[in-house]
DNA sequence: CGGTATCCGGTAAGATACTG
DNA sequence: CAGTATCTTACCGGATACCG
């Protein structure tokens, strides 16, 4: 397995996580998995209007290809697509949480 | 207060908190600074072989900016900073922690 | 609906030089 | 030592069009 980011002299574990997490959309697209469990395509555009289409698709095709979620696709017309945590992805939730959490007390304290 | 990022109909808590630690290094400099409490600049370059010298510096000013970490300058010459987080900032340890664990659980398995 | 392909402009970030 | 200034480049990401 490559490593993916530089072998630095005393390269710290939060890399790894920023590796597969930093990514504009990323942590958000986790967060609605989370709370939502299964999000169709479109509805993850709903949910982040801020990032386009393409965004969306790229992202999703990252978390995808990290094995952090896993898509299920419906031979239907027209097309359904629904993403989910996989067992790693699910990994991640305390993760996320805590991200959420502290994000509500900060918006506390910016009001 | 102005809000940094779009109001979206929906936004998540998430997001308030990507817009303070996003950016490539900044996870790690507060990592350094929550294991060695105080840094220096040079000391900080040395954990971070991959950043530059300019990104440190623009990373470390936003964190600044954002009231995460705090900078002490010692009027000697050759000139001595010393940087180390605030008291908002000793509030991102949980996450940067849990971050530091899901990378060496993740390490453990891609090897 | 759920994407991909192509084009293109703005900005993030490296390299280098300079400073107190 | 601890930065800033300037220049230049790469690439991120938006807009648009197209497709199964």
């Amino acid at each position: 397995m490559e490593r993916k980011i530089h072998d630095c002299m005393d390269g710290c574990p939060v890399e790894s996580t920023l590796q597969i997490i930093s990514g504009k959309w990323k942590c958000v697209i986790l967060y609605r998995l989370i709370k939502h469990k299964v999000c169709r395509f479109s509805e993850l555009q709903r949910y982040m209007p801020g990032c386009s289409r393409r965004m969306l698709a790229l992202q999703l095709n990252e978390l995808e290809a990290d094995n952090i979620i896993s898509k299920k696709v419906y031979p239907v017309i027209p097309p359904k697509t629904e993403y989910s945590l996989t067992e790693l992805g699910e990994t991640l939730i305390p993760l996320i949480t805590e991200m959420n959490k502290w994000g509500e007390m900060y918006n506390q304290i910016h009001r």
